[in-house]
DNA sequence: AGCACA
């Protein structure tokens, strides 16, 4: 016969419903293959991206005459197999079934395997994960979890399709920043299939939820119990509140000493201690107060705003799971403003030298790194105007101005008396001549709340007054 | 352009 002699080579092969393509366009699809071996019979199984170049693939039929008539066909065609324009060649494999062709992750289902990289389990609520999950059908049930992978979630959809196209929408995305933390970074969304078809979830908690029954006791345990040991907003309206407060500082230009932070936190009542630490390369600090509701305040005040002007060292606050602070009661990171301290006694700090002129008062003189806090009352009293910014912090968001009531110093303290918080409960920006000490108006920092004419923006110290008293801390 | 270990 003429083609036993012409096309020898395809028969040295014995024939499999396995066939072997090689010559594929990189990273060809498992649509794209069984698009183009469809025509010839019932796919049951691929195997893709295989290879050095993984630009090979297998392809099971569920019938041997299928594959046989699939390699026939474009032994005798003038059109060679194609994939994006690219010729594919054709042989039987070698082997007679695509062996442990996928990875559990890659069969498909209705139930979702979620990695979401590059956070912590605190930092991605399970509000916002339902939320991104849902704009592709009815979410069932999400489960999250912590593993060695990291943060995980499994979110259960009514079918595969739409776990499908949530897949296919989510894989490799990101949630948008806007849903996050403002101290999270970068977080990739890693999606494969679970196993699980439906997820048993016993209660609704911080870490799982049935969207389907609505009358699932709720796990109070699941939070209580942990303390609640993430430190982001988890669960946003779950985070049970804490009188200690956890502030992530985003964009530290400046440096944000415990005297500043006092400073800031101290409008809205007694501080009573401060720590300051580095997490994953960010600074945060604790700043604690007697009791929840102050805490409540300040967080609701300043959440989302920065310290200086221009978006630097933005604040993100969350409810610590710490009640009391066990800190030094003076380090260049840490104060303890509830032990008895003489303000008469200055304070050193053994890195920073004493670099401050003696004029300064003794608790809040020094700023390690040498920036001076040079208290001037009569300029206090009289820059009222730049931290009045009616209208672009409603008064109503935070209850009657406390009255600071140190039980040292502090009790004379002159931010705490010319504080213009707490007399004007309309802004919340301290703004000392020479001090890059005010908390702008711009939550968010990048939608300006405060128009241009603000005198806040004019009056702001990095603005214009002193900006080169900033620069000893950093660069 | 020539056979897979997820």
């Amino acid at each position: 016969m003429s083609t036993s002699t012409q096309h020898q080579f395809r028969y040295t092969q014995t024939p499999s419903k396995v066939l072997h393509l090689r010559n594929l366009p990189w990273e060809c699809t498992d649509d794209e293959l069984v698009e183009l071996c469809r025509p010839f019979g019932k796919i049951v199984n691929t195997k893709c991206n295989v290879g050095a170049n993984r630009n090979q693939a297998f392809v099971e039929f569920a019938d041997l005459n299928q594959a046989i008539s699939m390699v026939s066909y474009y032994a005798s065609s003038s059109e060679p197999a194609q994939v994006r324009g690219k010729t594919v060649y054709i042989q039987y494999s070698n082997r007679h079934e695509i062996v442990n062709n996928k990875s559990p992750g890659d069969v498909p289902g209705n139930v979702l395997l979620v990695t979401i990289e590059g956070v912590e389990a605190g930092d991605v609520s399970i509000d916002v994960i339902h939320l991104v999950f849902s704009a592709f059908g009815f979410v069932h049930k999400i489960a999250t979890f912590e593993k060695t992978a990291g943060f995980q979630a499994l979110i259960q959809y009514t079918d595969a399709d739409t776990a499908a196209a949530a897949r296919n929408a989510l894989d490799g995305r990101s949630i948008p920043r806007y849903l996050l933390p403002e101290h999270v970074g970068a977080c990739h969304l890693r999606i494969s299939y679970s196993a699980h078809r439906d997820l048993n979830i016993k209660f609704q908690s911080n870490r799982s939820r049935d969207y389907t029954n609505p009358m699932l006791p709720v796990n109070h345990t699941a939070i209580d119990g942990a303390l609640q040991p993430v430190v982001g907003p988890d669960g946003k309206k779950i985070e049970p509140e804490s009188n200690v407060l956890l502030a992530s500082i985003e964009n530290m230009q400046y440096a944000v000493t415990v005297d500043v932070l006092h400073t800031v936190f101290s409008a809205f009542g007694t501080v009573q201690k401060i720590a300051i630490f580095e997490k994953n390369g960010q600074t945060q600090a604790l700043i604690q107060y007697p009791v929840v509701t102050t805490a409540a305040t300040a967080k609701e005040a300043l959440e989302g705003h920065c310290i200086y002007d221009g978006g630097y060292c933005k604040l993100h606050l969350t409810y610590s799971r710490h009640t009391d602070l066990n800190v030094k009661a003076f380090s260049d990171k840490s104060r303890d403003y509830t032990v008895p301290q003489v303000p008469a006694v200055p304070w050193q700090n053994p890195q920073a030298g004493p670099m401050y002129p003696g004029t300064a008062p003794a608790l809040q003189g020094q700023v390690p790194g040498g920036q001076m806090l040079s208290w001037d009352p009569a300029q206090q009293t009289a820059t009222p105007s730049y931290v009045s910014a009616p209208g672009t912090y409603p008064s109503h968001t935070y209850a009657a101005p406390p009255t600071p009531a140190y039980p040292t110093a502090a009790a004379s303290s002159p931010i705490a008396q010319s504080n213009p918080l707490v007399h004007n409960a309309s802004s919340m920006g301290i703004t000392q001549p020479g001090i890059p000490l005010n908390v702008n108006l711009q939550p968010g920092g990048a939608s300006p709340s405060v128009p241009a004419s603000s005198p806040l923006m004019q009056a702001s110290p990095i603005a214009g007054a002193s900006p080169p008293a900033h620069q000893p801390y950093f660069s």
